[in-house]
DNA sequence: CGGCTATTTGACGAATCTCAAAGGGAGTGG
DNA sequence: CCACTCCCTTTGAGATTCGTCAAATAGCCG
């Protein structure tokens, strides 16, 4: 149940037994959540992290006036409130979107500490922010330059890439748990008009609907329309095997380091 | 010339002399730029990251069918293309917007060098990131669930919170140096409507231009009207400092990690 | 059944886009 | 110094997208 592959540190760095080992006890609690309850509020001391285990997990950020903008629908895997620890009170709030919610949480000292105390996952992490930004950039594209029909296919195929990596299955349908209302504040619009726009990308083909329930009948059709690439993110980059390898020899073979890769 | 307190290492870690040698021995090259040059196009292989010495930088990604979002204006020190890391092939274009701009040259395995060799400098690097991430939601909030007055409002503010962070004048007017078509592809907006949106502001008397040079009149008047918090990005935070104190001691003082801090 | 919440629909208004063209200003060549 | 070009800003008019308000319908759960 708590399985360790699910923290994604390992994505971009491949890490030896012992430091998968130190994420493993990372956590001090393993908390439970139910839909619309609130893991974390905007102007929160920042204290901890939280490491998603089951369910989805919206962050978003209110404006002065009351409008929320979902700025990532977090899943199973993803580290949630990073971003803040570069402030004193979180920028963001966290919301349950679904009925079961699991996260592991972790005080802020404890990150700190497994990030110092090992260099390749200290670059796991980063590249991991750094991935986080690209998505961002993305999504702000998509709801600067593009229309709302292609906002949705946009944040479809997202949800649906993002699904890929971890499960299984081929997976073309998908069981969306937010509500029109909440995919609206991720798109941009109200939610009347989301309710238009899915039944306008239903009515296309592209896609089509069974209550919360959508399938990408035309991906390709759907990747052509909405007009945002598909990142390939770079698991061992090159030049950073580079840089570790340089790291090592300098260092001289240590223990820690030096073991085969799991 | 060279300054190093431009690049922002420092600015949530307080690093030793030697650290802050390092990073000035970073840059292979030093290469300058007109305006409207292309310092980096989207899908360029990323063998380099670049800091910013002098000049402003328009960050942008585009849509299949052309349209252009610039996701970033960067200012002097910032650093650039670093969320290309996590990828083989940069997402981003960087374009200059000034006359002259002048960037640092840093190939990706020499940054992942120094990354590696401090875990200060790491954590420093990190919460950069994590920093460009907060600045991104506020934009997608701002760009999603305000109008296109508010996002022009709360654009300002960011350049100008930004300028005041490393000038030291009190600067209430910002010379910009984005066309009108730039700034509407900062907002995502048309050009047409970027002109009278510039003009509404104006009307309400929250701020006042002369050619491109902008005054910000009533600045609380301006931050309430954007509905976009200002941020307290937390300078050494709390809990790296207990981190790292913890580090410190389990690895005993080695010479590069255990210097008063400058 | 009753009470809730989510989805869907309609009519109208507001924000924004598109197309088109009219000024400005700065540089360039005659 | 003038004519010319180029790019940027400004303005106008009409089309489109999207928002607002209001209400009807559909599910869900006790």
């Amino acid at each position: 149940m708590g399985n360790l592959s699910l923290h994604r540190f390992g994505q971009f760095v491949r890490l030896t037994k012992s430091e998968s080992d130190a994420i493993g006890r990372l956590g001090i609690e393993r908390r439970r959540f139910k839909r619309h309850d609130v893991i974390r509020s905007q102007g929160d001391p920042v204290r901890e992290i939280f490491f998603l285990i089951e369910g989805w997990v919206a962050c978003s950020i209110e404006s002065a006036n009351g409008a929320r903008q979902i700025v990532k629908v977090h899943l199973p895997g993803d580290g949630l409130g990073g971003q803040s620890l570069a402030l004193a009170e979180a920028a963001e709030s966290l919301c349950a979107l679904t009925s079961v919610v699991v996260v592991d949480v972790v005080p802020a000292e404890r990150f700190g500490e497994l990030f110092l105390s090992s260099p390749k996952l200290a670059a796991g992490m980063f590249l991991g922010a750094q991935q986080e930004r690209i998505w961002l950039m993305d999504r702000l594209m998509s709801v600067g330059q593009t229309s709302a029909v292609q906002r949705l296919a946009s944040f479809l195929l997202s949800i649906h890439d993002r699904l890929s990596a971890v499960q299984e299955e081929p997976l073309d349908s998908i069981r969306l748990p937010l509500s029109q209302e909440e995919l609206a504040s991720v798109l941009g619009i109200t939610h009347v008009h989301a309710n238009r726009t899915l039944m306008d990308l239903e009515r296309t083909g592209l896609i089509s609907r069974e209550g919360r329930v959508i399938t990408l009948v035309d991906m390709e059709g759907l990747r052509d329309f909405a007009g945002v690439p598909k990142r390939q993110f770079q698991t061992d980059p090159p030049w950073l095997q580079e840089a570790l390898r340089r790291h090592r020899r300098r260092k001289g073979a240590s223990s820690e380091e030096s073991g085969p890769q799991s």
